[in-house]
RNA sequence: GCCUGCGUAGCUCAGUAGGUAGAGCACUUCCUUGGUAAGGAAGAGGUCACCGGUUCAAUCCCGGUCGUAGGCUCCA
């Protein structure tokens, strides 16, 4: 037999008869762990158990590893597939890929899974692996497949191989009585899956489509240790703690009044804090930008949209129109057309660009109802938004200098993780769900594109996510706890300059028209506040806070002083309150603590005789005993400074 | 919009195998004046989401509506 040479990443290379499996070998050398999954050869992702028969460099891999994970994420949905197929004979499997430390599995089943059924079908999944199955597979011919499949009545598994390119393999992966199409690669055995747990289950389309049949999703995660497991249910514990609606109602922020409307939010004064100071902090780095600021109705007549290609290509997202004086008029999705008329309201001349205009508009916008989730999906928002009109030429600098200013903004609310998704057009939707303007697209997705390269700026492309109007850019940033959140947008508009005739007399007499950046660096105050809620867990910095300071008297014989050092403290504009309840000091403090109050002053009968208060922070154990004066100083500048730690 | 849960006091939740409801916290009043995470007592608070049906009787069973939760984005 053919001896063949196979490199081992790790190890040494070695000698082996043709035909022997990466497991096999595995097994015979010693460097290897034992707790290997998954093997690359010659860097693709191979089968432990598939036959080498050529010189190869081959390296092992563990669950732990990124590759390693996602094929024991995958090889647990088809074990969850086995599990459910015992226990439901007649259900008919579809897909199951990994995503992100979980994975799903799609089935079309007759009655959706309950609760006790996805703790059996767990029960069963424990069952097979100590069965310790092996994972094998063959690769069949379409023919053969086909027939395979319509014999077991798989039809959603023939449905795919009919539309599978000729080209591509067929692989049929077995364990057990269980079959699958499958392109692999997974773990060698069901005894290597120990450590799972089933999250949920849902409904979703056949293909995503809504015309499709309805199947039955079942959520999952799996990791390669018990410990790993573990950490990963208990962040999804916190980030559940930290869920912006739960959050929102304890503190106070805002509420949904069925009377009023799903996806409305009503700010409370709490809340209303916060926009505030957002709109604080925008304003002064705009005002920094040179951006001039504007406000426009929130009604405008259906023409206009016709004009900005709303009522062509975003109508499904507009509220319908109402009727005045019998014309149409519409609540407006975005507040461009209306800046746009504000730019056309006087010529502007080359002298007058970049021209910058900001709003924090209001704009309403129909969501399905299915979609609607706390403050983080609404029909009702304020945006940070501006528009920034500009000539080719001053086209990059002014879009990197959003770009910075973004930079600026994360450093502020000590966002450290984020990603610039550039989106770029599908030419398949051209005409439909974009304007149909191939060759400007083209070249204004490659100006964005080297505008970012050559501001160093670290991007990902992603097709079909550009706006209708031109490519963006979305920002996702993750909060403390690695939550993943889309908030800000930052947007080219080439198409609607033109549109509304927006022009400008360049230095030679010509006229010629602005190229037009959307930008939203805080994106709405809905989400971003509802983002801010769960990055900081409710533990707002000191200039977010609603409240900054409760003043807690020892007793009331103390309310005169509290009252005192209060309005000297709302004087210097901090948000400052007495507890006057006739309550214990410990039961005051709790109550301040559970409100997540950042600075508790307690008065007592030493404060009152030394004119001092006594500053009890939260998250710091040492109190301080200060002069009114230098507490308050103190505070001011921290808030002034917008310090993130609180 | 679609699928499946869920909807009881301001909040968190019990409860009723069909006979119109209960706790804790919060609220109001009184007592207490207490130095670092809950002092005590009393009181008030509900068309059991809404509309209809079955029934002698519905918060409970049935149907509809509204709201809400998990999904419907990652595609063998």
């Amino acid at each position: 037999m053919k001896n063949i040479s196979i490199n081992i990443i790790g190890a040494s290379t070695g000698s082996y008869p043709a035909g022997i499996t990466p497991l096999e070998i595995s097994e015979s050398v010693k460097e290897i762990p034992k707790n290997v999954v998954i093997c690359k050869v010659d860097d693709v992702l191979t089968d432990l158990n598939e036959p080498l028969d050529k010189d190869a460099t081959i390296q092992f891999l563990d669950a732990k590893s990124k590759d390693g994970h996602s094929v024991l994420l995958h090889s647990t949905a088809h074990l969850m597939a086995q599990a459910v197929k015992r226990l439901f004979p007649k259900t008919k499997v579809t897909i199951g890929p990994y995503l992100d430390n979980k994975f799903y599995y799609d089935f079309d089943v007759e009655t959706p899974f309950s609760e006790e059924d996805l703790s059996s079908i767990e029960k069963e999944m424990h069952k097979i692996s100590k069965e310790n199955l092996e994972i094998i597979h063959e690769v069949k011919s379409r023919k053969d497949a086909i027939s395979l499949f319509k014999k077991m009545k798989e039809s959603y598994k023939v449905e795919i191989i009919n539309d599978l390119e000729k080209s591509e393999v067929l692989k049929v992966y077995s364990q057990g009585e269980f079959t699958d199409l499958c392109r692999g690669p997974h773990v060698p055995s069901t005894g290597t899956i120990k450590h799972f747990k089933l999250l949920s289950s849902s409904a979703a389309y056949w293909r995503g489509d809504e015309n499709n049949q309805t199947l039955q999703r079942v959520y999952g995660t799996s990791f390669p240790s018990e410990k790993d497991l573990k950490k990963y249910l208990t962040m999804l514990e916190e980030q559940k703690k930290r869920d912006h609606r739960k959050i929102g109602k304890e503190l106070d922020l805002y509420f949904h009044d069925e009377e009023v409307g799903p996806g409305l939010p009503l700010w409370t004064p709490n809340g209303a804090v916060i926009i505030d100071e957002l709109e604080a902090l925008a304003k002064e780095k705009e005002d920094a930008s040179g951006y001039k600021r504007v406000r426009t109705p929130h009604l405008t007549k259906g023409a206009l949209y016709e004009k900005s290609g709303h009522l062509e290509h975003y109508t499904t997202s507009m509220y319908p129109a109402m009727d005045v004086d019998g014309l149409d008029y519409y609540i407006k999705p975005m507040n461009c057309p209306h800046h746009h008329k504000i730019y056309a309201n006087r010529p502007k001349s080359y002298r007058d660009l970049p021209y910058r205009l900001s709003e924090y508009g209001t704009c309403y916008r129909y969501e399905k109802s299915g979609e609607l989730f706390g403050l983080m999906r609404v029909r009702s928002m304020q945006m940070n938004d501006a528009h920034i009109y500009c000539t080719e030429d001053q086209f990059k600098e002014e879009f990197i200098g959003v770009c910075k200013l973004y930079m600026e903004y994360f450093k502020i609310f000590g966002i450290e993780k984020y990603e610039m998704r550039l989106g770029l057009h599908d030419p398949k939707g051209l005409g439909k769900k974009y304007i149909n303007n191939p060759k400007l697209w083209k070249k204004t997705e490659e100006d964005v594109r080297n505008a970012l390269k050559d501001a160093g700026l670290k991007f990902v492309e992603s097709v079909g996510d550009a706006a209708f109007y031109g490519p963006k850019i979305d920002v996702q940033v993750w909060s403390a706890i690695g939550k993943e959140f889309s908030l800000a947008t930052n947007q080219v508009d080439f198409a609607v300059p033109e549109r509304f005739n927006l022009t400008y007399t360049d230095g030679d007499g010509s006229s010629k028209t602005p190229l037009c950046i959307h930008r939203a660096p805080l994106g709405t105050h809905e989400r971003f506040i509802g983002f801010l809620i769960e990055h900081f867990g409710g533990d707002f910095p000191l200039w977010l806070a609603p409240k900054q300071v409760s003043i807690l008297p020892v007793s009331d014989k103390y309310n005169a002083y509290a009252d005192q050092v209060c309005s000297e403290l709302k004087k210097q504009g901090v948000r400052a309150e007495v507890d006057n309840r006739s309550e214990k000091i410990g039961a005051k403090i709790r109550d301040a603590e559970l409100q997540k109050i950042n600075i508790m002053l307690i008065v007592g009968e030493k404060e009152v005789d030394g004119k001092v208060v006594t500053v009890r922070r939260r998250f710091v154990k040492e109190q301080e005993t200060l002069s009114l004066d230098k507490f308050s100083n103190g505070i001011r500048k921290e808030i002034n400074e917008r310090s993130v730690t609180n």
